[in-house]
DNA sequence: CACGAAAATGCCGGGCTAAG
DNA sequence: CTTAGCCCGGCATTTTCGTG
């Protein structure tokens, strides 16, 4: 092509493909939101899980309809000629408003939220299926007794990893190991940290 | 001690997110 | 959108354990 002729197609491009975008977001919604559905709702359910479970259950359906909107806004945004898979941006996006979301409600009504990430990121990770554990978690040595059950090696990891909040690589440089090794022996350790208290809500 | 099973470990490559 | 850093699991290898 020669370079005039590039120049032009240049210019008129955005425009065309905005016409497209348009028409086929009018025409198709239904079908594009049908499938990309189960992703969409992938991403909404496992920011969720990082949210206490009382948010949880009176946001998610606002969520998902956020997740929704964010995505076809990002349809309307998307530059194909730069990355032709839309999904690596709608993620990040959606991912986004799900954040501005959560913000915002805490701001609207702080007690709606509470402190979730500081100090009990294992937690979440150890209780997300029983709803009463807030009530037990209450006092505090609930927590020790379930580090008692753990090793000496695990007790550090864990802790390392959620209150100190260091990375497993670092981890493993201080307890001379590597970096899958500590994730494991955290993902071990809360695992068996978790059915210690399923056993004992029995 | 020898040998096979089981556990621990390290490397590597992929998926995912936060930051730029 | 791209990149860098983190977490994780598969696979191969080493170490530990249990038994004759």
């Amino acid at each position: 092509m020669p370079e005039s002729v590039t120049k032009i197609w240049d210019k008129i491009a955005p425009s065309i493909l905005n016409h497209c975008k348009v028409y086929v977001l009018k025409r198709f919604i239904n079908e594009t939101l049908i499938n990309f559905h189960k992703r969409i709702e992938g991403l909404v359910y496992e920011y969720s899980k990082k949210l206490p479970t009382h948010v949880r259950e009176s946001e998610i359906d606002d969520l998902l309809t956020i997740a929704r909107l964010e995505f076809i806004e990002t349809v309307k945004v998307w530059a194909p000629s730069k990355n032709d898979n839309i999904w690596m941006l709608a993620r990040q996006r959606v991912g986004g408003a799900l954040k501005d979301h959560i913000r915002y409600i805490t701001r609207t009504d702080p007690s709606r939220v509470y402190e979730w990430v500081v100090d009990a990121a294992y937690m979440y990770k150890t209780v997300q299926q029983n709803a009463s554990f807030q009530e037990k978690f209450e006092n505090g040595d609930q927590l020790n007794r379930l580090l008692s059950t753990l090793s000496f090696r695990e007790k550090k990891v864990v802790v390392a990893h959620t209150r100190s909040d260091l990375t497993f690589k670092e981890i493993g440089k201080k307890l001379q190991l590597s970096e899958s090794q500590a994730s494991r022996i955290y993902k071990k350790a809360i695992e068996k940290m978790r059915k210690a208290l399923h056993k004992s809500s029995l």
